[in-house]
DNA sequence: AATATTATTTAGACAAATCTAAATAAAATA
DNA sequence: TATTTTATTTAGATTTGTCTAAATAATATT
């Protein structure tokens, strides 16, 4: 199966707004990958061709399971080259997405062998998303819970829902990192905001906005 | 300045086989991508809008200023990960050219810069090309002799000529590689093969288009 | 149920990169 | 120089991925 460059981020985009619903929509692939909802009709139809996925017409699209095997090969590298980047190029996790979006399509079995190898075969990836084994089995990423509703007073951060830019760049600033502790100094019902302290730094305040959007688990 | 891989393709093609030379053919170009001539008649109009090339139609192609800078952007990337492969992922030099092929083309300045760095900023790449620096910058590879026509008797391999996976395959095998010390037994005027030795090893003899193939230095 | 809104598909077009076959130019040879 | 051979270009198609505008289907609202 010889893909081209298009329909591998096709095939990523559906298996994650996959993600437990039976179906995506059309427009939600238009959305993901900033392009027209005709232009997914148009994929659809060569996808299905290629029996990577189930799709008639306004009935949405899901994967087939060829297609999910292939989604899982190309999100292990995207996020072993996200690996690469941070731990060896020391670049910071809001920099390495736009790179690993590139660097995915490079295929070659050994390479990603290898580089899996040199990385000490990481199971998560710099902003803790699991990364599928070589066989594509990917483990359950542990049901974490946003800041905004953590109940315990010691957080570990494990995670970010919104991957933006501007939200990575903001917490980098912060200091916030993956495996970064908190200590919840205070919650402030006015505004959902809540007021965090990071060992050794003075405290400060994150809005509802951005502690929806940063996972956690009690330690 | 934003290229398509195939483009690109084309430049670095160009680069290579300007070399010395005024202009490239159209069925030199051709030839060296695997391509027809068609099409490199087709992609020459478009370069030359780009003011990359310069080509006046039956006159031949050749790079402008800002083209063979382009050029040796993407031979600087592509000799860097040529090294990446090699010095940090095991792999040997005949297994690295279509890696870095695709590899080359993944455009951040600021991925190549880390690169090189961590790499501790190599000036050859595994095949003894020497690699351009950020500024374009290139050592002239010191004229090299071909095993065939040396005349000393010890000699250290500094490059191959023909980068093809099977003499790079073949040399892998008889445990040459960059670097590797060879002492001339003997020459056979009969086929102008020639019988050398390396170091702790039995001797063995080459062909001549083998040898013609192995660039060496004295040491 | 009729109407309005939203989602999706179709039709027709375009740019990029390639090809084959035919035409033309340049170079080599007799 | 005339002829043959080789190199290059043009003309016309094809494939891939995309778009806009219009048509149609599904869903939501009155
Ligand atoms: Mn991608
Ligand atoms: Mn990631
Ligand atoms: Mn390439
Ligand atoms: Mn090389």
């Amino acid at each position: 199966m010889n893909l081209t460059v298009a329909e591998e981020n096709y095939i990523k985009s559906i298996y994650k707004l996959q993600d437990g619903n039976t179906v995506v929509s059309t427009n939600a692939i238009a959305y993901e990958l900033a392009t027209k909802p005709a232009s997914v009709t148009d994929m659809a139809k060569k996808l299905k061709e290629k029996k990577l996925i189930d799709y008639e017409k306004y009935q949405g699209i899901s994967l087939t399971p060829e297609g999910r095997k292939i989604a899982l090969q190309i999100v292990r590298r995207h996020r072993l080259w996200e690996c690469f980047l941070v731990d060896k190029l020391s670049f910071s996790w809001n920099e390495v997405h736009e790179i690993a979006e590139e660097l995915e399509h490079v295929r070659s079995e050994k390479l990603i062998t290898r580089l899996s190898n040199f990385l000490g075969n990481p199971t998560t990836d710099p902003h803790g998303d699991p990364i599928p084994d070589a066989m594509g089995r990917i483990s359950k990423s542990q049901p974490l819970v946003s800041l905004d509703k953590a109940t315990a007073r010691r957080l570990e951060v494990a995670g970010v829902s919104d991957q933006s830019s501007s939200l990575l760049e903001f917490l980098n600033a912060k200091g916030i990192r993956l495996g970064t502790q908190l200590d919840i100094i205070e919650r402030y019902e006015f505004d959902n905001s809540v007021e965090v302290k990071i060992r050794n730094q003075p405290a400060f305040t994150l809005s509802e906005q951005v502690s929806k959007n940063i996972m956690v688990k009690s330690l």
